[in-house]
RNA sequence: GGGCGCGUAGCUCAGCUGGUCAGAGCACCUCGCUUACACCGAGGGGGUCGCCCGUUCGAGUCGGGCCGCGCCCACCA
């Protein structure tokens, strides 16, 4: 035990220790009902962690050391969810580079010596992988290290990363699988589209942002002999893919309108006036043009109505060129439609819509001012422009149909804390459509699957050529399908590659089959499938938690967890949400250098489950003052202790120990029900009680030269200590690790987890009554005590020549019971009891020496 | 528009199934270097528990209605 114990260098010295001696290593021969099992969430590897990764991380770390304490045998392993769109991103960034699949693979590649944001190089494919496995491979040693340092207890030689071979594999198997069950399918339909990243993104990763508008009132004139109609729209940009115009079908006003046909303005392309329930009567004109698309309500119009399509936006967000005058194009004007449409083909969204007013205001169809509105728009959350909707073929799995079988799903699980099931299920009955897993670029798991190319050089998308799972995984773009030479690819009677990658939750969906080795070490997946618990926080249940449990369904027909653990979020002083956009994201490693993991760590377990919590360092201060009261009260109790007797026998030992059993007896029932911060704050706050009275009580015999007088309290110590050191060690690791060696064998945190019963066992030694009170009276007379010195600006070592206790004859003789370590504590020469109602103290200090 | 959560001392928050629950830490003030700890200890001031009804012998604690904040979802033309 050191002479002076201190914090400092705890984190590098107990983490190699338990690096050397595999602690937190997973046995793989443990009994599928010893195992917990965690599907860690993989932290996106693109540039740093910040206080909300250790947020999270601490919060499933305290549960996963509470297991291994109660004799689970943990499997806790590390992901890197390394493949997808941030991924690119950085490494577009950090080496000015450009993903460009046309360009060939050059194997002697070396990035650009000064990287220009500007003028990215253009490389190939393979070239960009390289890079990205390169960087994400050095972000993943940085994240590691800051894990180690923060204490989690993962066993590292499980460790996964999404972009690794394995993961490939199992994501093209379960792929393949669905195909085969004809849960995943291909389709050629309007996509939402991210005109920037060029790629379709899924409904879940969508998010509103106000953005200012305008709308516009537009005449569309009668083009048989019904009235002229008057529409508004935010959108005039895409007057020339109108296909109908709708009113509701009770709407009294429009009955003579409906049936009709109006002409566009700028186009005169004949568009119907139709009606649909969706309508609004009482919003704008009642009138609503549809366009294909404008929005996701012009795609449920468009089919249930069967209407045409006219495509004006392309891929990149510009408007396409259109064939005037052909079939789908036809218009009362060509002349005029070809050169309304010269002004806005090419240009972007925007540009387009600033120059249809324009046309619009010189042909006088518009009619009044546009008026400026502020609407939500849908964005990709992490795109820049709004998401359009571009017809594209796409690969789905399916998730309509499977609804209510996800919501009975939802309520077989346990949430902590229950009500963001909430969430869930609004998500499952909100979802429009099947999941889109395709995405159209290039740092991900790519589809296992071929087309053949027919004699006309047309790609047969109808017949796809699926990899044989003994392949796996395959990469189409290289990889050739059986039966076929690598020179026919691309040509006429040959086959082509399925360009696309998946989204990254496509593979981040198994997670638990990916950490669980699923077909690639049977006996290990049955032992930790289905896990005990998902960790996540909550912004992600749309994304990770439903596309998890779809998956799991589909395949096993079970849930892939039986908790779900949800966290808050990180939110900075004036309680906002970090993100890196705002740019107010605290990095940890200097908290945890300036105030020690322990003290981090304390924070961030004082979180409660599901709440989002202030960055707060004072917090990690007190968890700093905790951990140091922790050394100092075991250097305390444990150095030089006199030997223990057989029993507890002083009544004020055996009431601490009752308590304490009761605590013990809470934080079990909190961690149980998944509460950690409510374990921690039960455990700390009779810590700073048992430290300020309990200690101070017993000093007097705990110093005693005689061994008879301090059996009992060395006894209460080591058990009470021992049970102090567990109790914290899931939030402490470090500082009870520490005070552990001083005087147990081996890891405490290995020790079995404190037990209620043993302790009440103990404190039952003393076999009499009244201990309780006791104590609490012994306490009551102690503060009145310290009041009256403090009060005397005298030290608490004053002496004390007398002490008059007024109380009720029962509490007296309570009293009695303490009255030896009460005297010691409080310096007290004559301790006189009176028997009165009410409980009163009357302290008459010695005279002070120094005047 | 629907749903969920939250509103308790200046700040961050505990208060689980109604009756020592009016609390903790920080901050503030006063005192004390007492042999575990000055990275400390002792003590103190400070709140009509968002508002209004109701249930009850009794309500931060239950029910209803408001107000405010935050989040989620929504077919937001």
């Amino acid at each position: 035990m050191p002479e002076r114990p201190t914090l400092d260098g705890l984190e590098q010295r107990w983490s190699a220790v338990w690096e050397r001696e595999g602690a937190y290593r997973f046995d793989r021969g443990a009994p599928r009902e010893r195992v917990y099992s965690i599907d860690t969430p993989p932290p996106t590897v693109s540039g740093s962690l910040h206080v909300g990764h250790v947020f999270s991380y601490t919060h499933t770390d305290a549960i996963a050391r509470y297991q291994r304490m109660r004799g689970m045998e943990v499997f806790y392993p590390m992901g890197w969810d390394d493949n997808g769109l941030p991924t690119e991103r950085r490494v577009q960034n950090h080496f000015g580079v450009r993903c460009d699949p046309l360009v060939p693979h050059d194997p002697s590649f070396a990035p650009p010596a000064e990287p220009s944001e500007k003028e990215p190089v253009a490389i190939s494919r393979p070239n960009f992988v390289e890079l990205c496995l390169r960087l994400t491979e050095t972000d993943e040693q940085a994240f590691e290290q800051l894990w180690r340092t923060l204490g989690l207890s993962v066993d590292w030689s499980m460790t996964y990363t999404t972009i690794g071979e394995q993961a490939q594999r199992i994501s093209q198997r379960s792929f393949l699988r669905l195909l085969e069950s004809g849960e995943a399918y291909q389709l050629e339909a309007p996509t939402l589209w991210d005109v920037d990243f060029q790629t379709a993104v899924a409904q879940a990763e969508l998010e509103d942002r106000e953005r200012q508008g305008a709308m516009h009132r537009v005449r569309f004139a009668a083009a048989g002999g019904g009235p002229d109609a008057l529409i508004e729209t935010t959108r005039p940009e895409l007057i020339a893919a109108c296909v109908a115009v709708l009113a509701h079908p009770g709407d009294e006003r429009r009955r003579e309108l409906v049936g009709t046909e109006l002409q566009t303005p700028l186009f005169g392309t004949r568009v119907p006036v139709l009606t649909h329930p969706l309508v609004d009567p009482e919003k704008g004109t009642g009138l609503v043009m549809v366009c294909t698309f404008g929005d996701l309500t012009d795609v449920v119009w468009w089919r249930e109505l069967s209407l045409p399509v006219r495509s004006v936006l392309g891929p990149d967000g510009r408007l396409l060129e259109v064939p005037w005058g052909a079939p789908g194009w036809e218009s009362a004007d060509v002349e005029r439609a070809v050169a309304s449409y010269a002004e806005l083909q090419g240009r972007t969204v925007n540009q387009a819509r600033r120059r249809s007013v324009e046309l619009l205001e010189q042909s006088g169809d518009l009619v009044g001012e546009p008026e400026p509105v502020t609407r939500p728009v849908k964005f990709f959350e992490k795109g820049e422009r709004p998401v359009e909707i571009i017809t594209s073929r796409q690969w789905f799995i399916r998730a309509m149909e499977h609804r209510e079988q996800l919501i009975a799903a939802g309520r077989e699980l346990s949430w902590h804390p229950p009500y963001m099931r909430a969430r869930f299920e609004d998500w499952v009955q909100g979802l429009s459509g099947d999941w889109n897993i395709s995405r159209q670029r290039f740092f991900g798991v790519p589809f296992p699957v071929w087309y053949p190319i027919d004699e006309s050089g047309a790609v047969l998308h109808e017949q796809p050529i699926t990899a044989r799972e003994e392949q796996l995984p395959v990469d189409p773009s290289t990889d050739v399908p059986d039966g076929y030479e690598p020179r026919q690819r691309g040509q006429p009677g040959g086959f082509a590659g399925d360009p696309d990658v998946m989204d990254t939750w496509a593979t981040s969906s198994l997670t638990p089959q990916i950490a669980g080795h699923a077909g690639e070490d049977e006996d290990l997946f049955a032992r930790v499938f289905p896990m005990d618990l998902r960790p996540q926080a909550h912004d992600i249940i749309r994304t990770w938690l439903f596309t998890t449990i779809l998956r799991s369904q589909l395949e096993y027909g079970t849930l892939p967890w039986r908790n779900a653990a949800i966290s808050g979020w990180v939110l900075d002083p004036d309680r906002k949400k970090m993100s890196k956009s705002k740019g107010n994201v605290v990095t940890p490693m200097h908290l945890l250098e300036e105030y020690g993991a322990d003290a981090v760590r304390y924070w961030a377990a004082s979180g409660r489950p599901g709440t989002d919590t202030a960055f707060d360092p004072k917090q990690m201060k007190d968890g700093r003052r905790l951990a140091v009261k922790l050394l100092n009260a075991s250097k305390f109790a444990l150095a030089d202790l006199p030997p223990e007797g057989e029993a507890v026998t002083h009544p004020l030992d055996s009431a601490m120990l009752a308590r304490l059993a009761a605590v013990v007896a809470e934080a079990t029932a909190s961690f149980e029900d998944y509460d950690y911060a409510r374990a921690l704050e039960r455990t700390e706050r009779f810590f700073w009680w048992y430290c300020d009275f309990y200690l101070e009580l017993v000093k007097g015999r705990r110093y005693d030269a005689s061994p008879h007088a301090a059996a009992s309290v060395s006894r209460a110590l080591r058990l009470s200590l021992s049970v102090f050191q567990r109790l914290l060690a899931p939030f402490l690791p470090f500082v009870t690790e520490e005070v552990w060696s001083w005087w147990q064998e081996g890891s405490v945190h290995r020790a079995p987890w404190p037990l209620a019963e043993e302790l009440a066992a103990a404190a039952a030694g003393a076999g009499r009554n009244g201990e309780e009170m006791a104590l609490a009276v012994t306490a009551d007379v102690l503060r009145e005590v310290r009041k009256a010195k403090t009060q005397a600006r005298r030290g608490m070592r004053a002496p004390v020549r007398r002490v008059v206790v007024r109380d009720t004859a029962q509490r007296l003789q309570a009293l009695e019971l303490g009255s030896d370590d009460l005297v010691a504590a409080g310096a007290i020469e004559l301790l006189e009891p009176v028997e009165d109602e009410e409980f009163a103290v009357e302290v008459e200090l010695a005279p002070d020496p120094s005047g």
